[in-house]
DNA sequence: ACTTTCACG
DNA sequence: ACGTACGTGAAAGTG
């Protein structure tokens, strides 16, 4: 056995690193007469895409605050001791777990180690989610230090706690390794990996140690409950998977790329050797006589597609126009811009994140955001196209079933009038009319046209939000004198809405920076932007209502066909025979009768074998 | 590392 | 004193 020395706030720790069957009993003693106290365990793998060819699990750790362990499990080692039975046993078997972003080394040990992820997950407490519901701001938020265990721990453990990631980067540039091979590469019992991979559950039990009772005194105990099961649920659905149509997506990607290189070589011709540089391309349309007014946040002349498409004669919907000539170099930029990213942040992301089944396993962070919400990366199937099928087209369900999405009606507006108690949008919600029509007959009477439905859904998402006549009028299109209209109707007619935002505003002007929802959580606010008060309420709310309904659709067996959640939305894959009643059956479980006096709905709709067919492909 | 851009709800 | 659209993930260029 390897015993490392190392010191943490001033304390002296210890990190034992396993090398024989007898270091193995000895370790499988520790956990016996530490049983009932919080053992932190922490993986050390090759890579962080869990399902590919060749991951492997390297190192297991398990700690106190005060002595850690560290397991070689690596099957590519040849190891003379083989410990992968006495983690398992160790893992099943300790009844108070602690892993700070549980979820990573909860599905690694599952598909890689053969641990039962939900008789795991029961047993585990993940810091991370302590975190986020202590200080949900993310590390770029003005106060902000996000969920890292490297700046939490510096916070409340110790300041000068080792960056063990930074320092293992230094060491795999010393071995000649690189960011990415150096965690395959780097050998078993190389001193600084041990230490380090020690060292992190150490930091996550002390860690434990001061979140746990702050959750605790905050009263965040039943949320933090809340939150492990809506983790558990979402891990699930990352595991299995969602299917792609490799051959589909292969040829797509070569389109696009072919099509990115066509428009590229047009921009070339008029001195734009790269579209993503913006520079060369304000000098190029410049020299060709436009003017440019816009800038960015720094200063530089803006040239996004916003600029670009009215110089390119085209609409939000890449309409011809008819209004002036075509500028070429924009249109072309428009267009090698698009297809090169729908190739490399979409079909190529798809395509190299395949597991040997081809099924993709996002990463789905079920507690992300400042206000709760959830992302999805790698890849980022929250974010595909929804104007063209070409994207979603890509995945597909089984042989012999077909896709399906269970999506709330304007859940964002519905929570916004629950929570305010505004009496005319409660009423016009519970007469089941469309909102937005419903709002634009009162702003401009009976004789209203789809046109003017459309600035008052933008007016009330904007509202929401807490945007400005400015922003308003930039964004749905419409003339600012009609926008500034508009507002005041919707104000009149929105009384109670209006006078929630402004309370929510006022508390935090003069009490505490935040809001604190339904749910309980506290979310802070940035003081130069109180405004958002209004927003972090509803999009938070919104998102609870999403994760309550995940928990109600787990507990009617419903998980199983579950492929994404997205914000107001679930894709589901079912049978073709009975996608229909399932369907029906997740609509039930979504649907909530009475929020605050607000009905939740919900819309069905089934397509075919793919994603792509529910948004205009071929079924 | 930072900036810019673009995809979604 | 004033008015501010919110929340994400990802790629690529620049320095």
């Amino acid at each position: 056995m390897r015993v490392q020395h190392y010191r943490i706030a001033g304390e002296p720790v210890i990190v034992r690193s396993v090398e024989t069957s007898e270091d193995v009993r000895a370790f499988l003693d520790w956990c016996r007469s530490n049983h009932n106290r919080p053992i932190a365990f922490d993986t050390e793998t090759t890579g962080l895409d869990i399902y590919a060819a060749g991951f492997r699990v390297r190192l297991v750790q398990f700690g106190t605050e005060r002595e850690a362990w560290v397991l070689p499990v690596d099957s590519a080692a040849g190891l003379v001791c083989a410990p992968q039975a006495a983690v398992r046993e160790a893992l099943e078997s300790l009844p108070y777990l602690l892993a700070h972003n549980a979820k990573f080394d909860a599905l690694a040990v599952a598909a890689h180690l053969g641990v039962d992820l939900v008789s795991l997950w029961r047993r585990i407490t993940d810091t991370r989610i302590l975190a986020h519901l202590l200080d949900p701001r993310g590390p770029q938020d003005p106060g902000g230090i996000g969920q890292g265990l490297k700046p939490l721990s510096a916070r409340h453990v110790d300041p000068d706690a080792p960056d063990t990631q930074a320092g293992l980067y230094a060491e795999f540039r010393k071995l000649g390794h690189t960011k990415e091979t150096g965690w395959a590469a780097i050998d078993l019992d190389n001193p600084l990996y041990t230490l380090y991979a020690g060292l992190d559950v150490i930091l996550t039990a002390r860690l434990f140690a001061v979140l746990g009772p702050l959750v605790e005194f905050a009263g965040y105990g039943r949320l933090s409950e809340f939150e492990h099961a809506v983790a558990l649920v979402c891990a699930r659905i990352e595991a299995r998977g969602f299917l792609l149509d490799v051959e589909y997506t292969e040829t797509l990607a070569a389109r696009l790329l072919a099509e990115a290189d066509e428009w590229s070589a047009v921009a070339r011709r008029f001195g734009v050797s790269s579209v993503n540089a913006p520079a060369q391309i304000s000098a190029a349309l410049e020299g060709m006589g436009e003017n440019l007014s816009e800038t960015t946040e720094s200063g530089a002349i803006k040239v996004d597609k916003e600029v670009l498409l009215p110089l390119a004669d085209l609409d939000r919907k890449w309409q011809r126009i008819g209004a002036r000539e075509a500028n070429p170099l924009a249109d072309a930029v428009l267009r090698a811009k698009r297809a090169s990213k729908w190739a490399t942040s979409y079909a190529d992301a798809m395509l190299s994140r395949r597991d040997t089944r081809d099924r993709i396993h996002p990463d789905i962070a079920s507690l992300q955001a400042r206000t709760a919400r959830m992302s999805i990366s790698r890849p980022p199937l929250q974010q595909l196209p929804s104007g063209d099928w070409v994207i979603r087209r890509a995945m597909q369900a089984e042989p012999g079933c077909v896709v399906g999405t269970v999506d709330y009606q304007a859940v964002e507006l519905r929570v916004l009038a629950a929570l305010s108690g505004d009496v005319q949008m409660t009423a016009a919600i519970h007469a089941g009319k469309d909102l937005h029509a419903f709002t634009a007959e009162l702003i401009y009477g009976p004789g209203f046209t789809e046109y003017h439905r459309k600035v008052c859904k933008g007016i009330g998402f904007g509202k929401v939000y807490g945007g400005g006549p400015d922003t308003l009028s930039r964004q749905t299109g419409a003339p600012l004198d009609q926008v500034k209209a508009a507002i005041r109707a919707y104000d009149r007619a929105y009384a109670g809405v209006r006078r929630y935002s402004k309370r929510l505003q006022s508390r935090a002007e003069w009490g505490v920076k935040e809001v604190v929802t339904p749910a309980g959580r506290r979310l802070p606010l940035d003081r130069k932007r109180l405004y958002a008060a209004t927003n972090y309420m509803v999009q938070s709310t919104a998102r609870d209502v999403l994760a309550e309904a995940l928990l109600r659709l787990d507990e009617r067996g419903l998980t199983e066909f579950l492929r994404l959640p997205v914000h107001d939305e679930v894709v589901f894959v079912a049978p073709a025979d009975d996608a229909k009643e399932i369907g029906r059956e997740i609509q039930t479980a979504m649907a909530v009768d009475d929020f605050f006096g607000v009905p939740l709905t919900t819309d069905l709709e089934i397509g075919g074998r793919t994603w792509g067919s529910l948004y205009g492909a071929a079924a």
